[in-house]
RNA sequence: GUGAGUGUAGCUCAAUGGUAGAGCACUGGUCUGUGGCACCAGCUGUUGAGGGUUCGAGCCCCUUCACUCACCCCA
């Protein structure tokens, strides 16, 4: 028969990595909470008009990398490419606004798009993301910045810059884009046939081209944070201040100007070495109309999010793995001693220690063998003898081979006590 | 969507167009109630799939699938 194979570009987490993603995403709730910010969970599923007026009809995201396919009434759903469209659909379905001022949310999972695989990138992967929505003020914009730099020290991300941009507003971007357009128009020629067709649909995007040629263009071009408006402006100096403050290094990078159309005033990005040209690990901005442009009010929004697969590749190149916490085994012998075991290992569980044994009746040695290759730190031993005896043996899987704490006699009631102490004084070594 | 490279045992990799192998891992034994080390033995394959050329294909050709890297896109 032929066997059932993953789909193209999506894969499993196997437990030996699912404890890097446990550790990361812990870390990751760790800071948020630290910050105020409660999780929110969306369906994986949307409308698909939801991701077509939020990103932007023009987008690649949209035209070409969404799951998209009819539900059985014959409605188009998708499967989400990205997370703040749900919450600020979440946001306005639930009339947010009217219970808090300002909302802070995060979330953290798997997004969908229908990309060519490569290193960094698969089509299903995982983003946290992190939005504050209901203030204008640029306080807002420089938590969102804090969080975001704070949530990649915390999971031990290192070596990483940040870039900053502002994208105007409603009232200045689009002068700017005429300029632009105008300057492209002169440069036409240099121009690659993807920014050509770029010029009329989304010439920003122009900007953050690779090709070369589009680079050397790109460089001479009208600068955006030279002609926005007074408030935008005032606005990103005072952003630029607050990053001052906080002794946050960063550099203004004209070019960037951020992949989905819902982008206002503030972008801001973060570039990881060692990830070939998959370097963006987290980026975001403010959404100042979105949350209009969906049907709801006229709130403003700032956000970001991170791209947790490509992240977790360079952790693994540069912090030590995640530590995993002492554990048992227990060797059993004949029906009585696997008896008596139960509930002993029950007694342990409950009492928060990790306990396995033996599930396929095996030779002595070979449970001895699993005991070693999980790793146990301690393997109980119950047999005839122990039962008669009322005790067990506790052997110290670490300990020299003629230390007198290598194997010992415990009674069966001072077991626990015994453990828990030893245990607990590991814990306390390991941190 | 475009381009290049790679597909052989669970893993890492050998094999001039001529009998598919090694190391590691796994299982058992030496050691009948004691892991790691050593030694011994055993297990493991439609050579990604399909077709073609040939007396003969893991090797050459075509198709297809997958993976990797890059373009692109983005986090």
């Amino acid at each position: 028969m032929e066997t059932i194979r993953v789909i193209r570009g999506m894969r499993d987490i196997h437990p030996d990595q699912a404890l890097w993603w446990q550790r990361m995403e812990r870390r990751l709730a760790d800071t948020l909470r630290r910050y105020g910010y409660g999780e929110i969970r969306t369906p994986l599923l949307e409308p698909t008009a939801l991701f077509a007026r939020s990103i932007g009809e023009e987008t690649d995201i949209v035209e070409k990398e969404m799951y998209t396919f009819q539900d059985r009434d014959g409605s188009s759903l998708t499967l989400r490419p990205e997370g703040t469209a749900s919450v600020v659909r979440s946001y306005i379905e639930n009339t947010q606004w009217k219970k808090e001022p300002v909302s802070r949310l995060y979330y953290l999972g798997s997004m969908f798009r229908h990309e060519r695989p490569q290193k960094g990138r698969y089509r299903q992967f995982s983003q946290v993301g992190v939005e504050l929505i209901g203030s204008l003020e640029p306080a807002a914009d420089v938590e969102m910045i804090d969080v975001m730099v704070e949530c990649m020290n915390a999971i031990g991300l290192k070596d990483t810059s940040l870039q900053l941009n502002s994208l105007g507003c409603s009232a200045c971007r689009p002068n700017y884009r005429d300029s632009l357009v105008v300057y492209l128009k002169q440069n036409q020629g240099d121009l690659c046939d993807n920014c050509r067709r770029r010029l009329d649909i989304n010439p920003l995007r122009v900007l953050d081209c690779k090709a070369e040629a589009c680079r050397r263009v790109a460089d001479g071009a009208p600068k955006i944070i030279d002609v926005l408006c007074a408030d935008c402006a005032g606005h990103f100096q005072t952003v630029r201040k607050g990053l001052e403050n906080l002794a946050l290094d960063y550099e203004i990078n004209h070019r960037m100007v951020r992949g989905l159309d819902y982008y206002t005033r503030t972008t801001f990005e973060m570039v990881a070495a060692g990830l070939g040209a998959q370097n963006a690990v987290a980026g975001g901005g403010r959404y100042d109309d979105l949350v209009k442009t969906l049907g709801g009010p006229e709130i403003p929004a700032i956000g970001f999010a991170a791209g947790l697969d490509r992240i977790l590749l360079k952790l693994q190149d540069t912090i030590p793995e995640p530590a995993s916490p002492p554990n048992i085994f227990v060797v059993t012998r004949g029906e009585a001693g696997w008896r008596a075991s139960l509930e002993l290992m029950r007694g342990l569980r409950r009492a928060g220690v990790q306990v396995c044994s033996d599930v396929r009746r095996g030779s002595m040695k070979s449970q001895m063998k699993q005991a070693n290759r999980r790793g146990a730190r301690f393997v109980i031993i119950l047999g005839e003898d122990e039962l008669t005896a009322g005790r067990v043996t506790v052997k110290d899987m670490h300990a020299e081979e003629n230390s007198d704490q290598k194997q010992i006699q415990v009674p069966r009631e001072d077991l626990h006590g015994f453990l828990l102490n030893r245990l607990g004084l590991l814990e306390g070594v390991v941190g």
